[in-house]
DNA sequence: CGGCTATGCGAACAACGTACGCATGACGGA
DNA sequence: TCCGTCATGCGTACGTTGTTCGCATAGCCG
């Protein structure tokens, strides 16, 4: 029973010009559910469309084009990130809100596939109220003026490029429909028998079969963001 | 005149199965040079073909499909890192490798756009070799065993973070075929608009008219380059 | 009540990745 | 010398993508 062959009071579509069936941000959060749960590439518009009970072509109502729905993406997970105020520890605050930003790469792991294409600086109300937070952070806690914006840039740089490495790695094992741990297993021969001609390499490669392979990405994710805490704690006026 | 209808000496292809027209080394090569000249989204197998006189179907027979494809060229463009013998100033060494990191992403900013596709730790021969080389540089330099991993991995994330961030940063500017002088000049009040509503990135903000955009990215990289190797200078045994 | 406008949608188009099957030419053994 | 085998190239074709265009609809305002 199509509701287009019995209009009645009840089948009748509300459709208001205050309220239209359809608006931006519920597409962008239909976006990010079908990305979180499909992947980078299940991102179409027929596919969103769907989901939303509308064809492809109403999109382009509310969003330019795909390139457009990708930057209201990024920023609408940039939202996720906590920024907040500084306490008496800086480092306890910077750390708390790196942390936050690879959290949330982890939780939305194909940002790393669109964050080449769509920068990460620009000008969206997300990003914004981050570098702003993360610049009072640091002013706050005693870095000069002239210094606040480099030393953010560091730790941010950092932070997404540890996340940008994790996603990455996290989504081809994904694809490949294997857990870390399984493929840890699986390829591990592999990976010994490339590594064999690097002796610094196979030095390195000495992982015990029961550490678990996400506490370990942690804590080097961890070590390196202390490297860089310390390497800017100098540069603080007390 | 087409060739297939007047067969001759001249005109007789020399296809040998030694030396067959199209090789794996030799499309990846114009794939790196499409994308130098084009950007990403011009690297479609039938432009690729054209550029070598052939059929978009003839490279799959030296190319299983495209995200291959991308992975021999990342790993292609890996190739262009220099890593050098650690000599008598480890932080000279370290920045040299990491200062051509950068330039090669600047070289071919389309990495941006692939290397959360494609991952960066994989198994590609040039990454190996990249690797190895940086762990042989931290060990003879006097880190320990267990912390050159996370060590490199902290300055190759960071990096990586401005590598890309830059790259993603200077596509932008080349789709909207402006120079990074233009930009700054024609949308700078749109910025300094934006930027109204937050005190501490106005006070970031001013920035005079007459510095080198480009030179300004570099003298950032440096900045956080440094605070990265003065976080790691104490790790090391003397 | 009648025109205006915002919104949704079906159809269509060019371009994409790629599977399939055929043609062709070089090699290796008889 | 000849013939079967096999590696390589390519034309065709299919399903899918982003996007444009023109039409239908339904609420709003005069």
């Amino acid at each position: 029973m199509a509701t287009d062959d019995l209009p009645s009071v009840w089948t009748r579509q509300r459709r208001s010009r205050d309220q239209p069936s359809l608006n931006r941000s519920q597409i962008v959060a239909e976006a990010v559910a079908l990305l979180d749960a499909e992947g980078v590439d299940a991102l179409t518009m027929r596919r969103l469309g769907t989901r939303l009970d509308a064809a492809a072509t109403s999109l382009y109502r509310h969003v330019a084009n795909r390139d457009e729905l990708v930057e209201l993406v990024v920023d609408e997970v940039y939202g996720e990130i906590r920024v907040e105020e500084v306490g008496e520890d800086w480092r306890a605050s910077v750390t708390d809100c790196a942390r936050s930003v690879r959290e949330m790469i982890l939780r939305h792991p194909w940002v790393a596939s669109v964050i080449g294409q769509v920068g990460l600086s620009y000008l969206g109300p997300n990003v914004m109220r981050l570098n702003e937070g993360m610049v009072a952070m640091l002013r706050d806690s005693g870095f000069p003026v002239e210094e606040a914006g480099p030393a953010i840039s560091t730790v941010l740089s950092y932070v997404i490029g540890v996340g940008v490495s994790e996603a990455a790695w996290l989504t081809m094992l994904a694809r490949s429909g294997q857990s870390e741990q399984e493929w840890q297993r699986r390829l591990g021969p592999a990976v010994v028998r490339a590594v064999e001609d690097y002796p610094n390499l196979r030095e390195q490669y000495v992982v015990g079969d029961d550490v678990d392979p996400a506490e370990l990405r942690e804590q080097n994710f961890a070590y390196g963001l202390d490297r860089v805490l310390d390497g800017l704690e100098p540069r603080r006026r007390a």
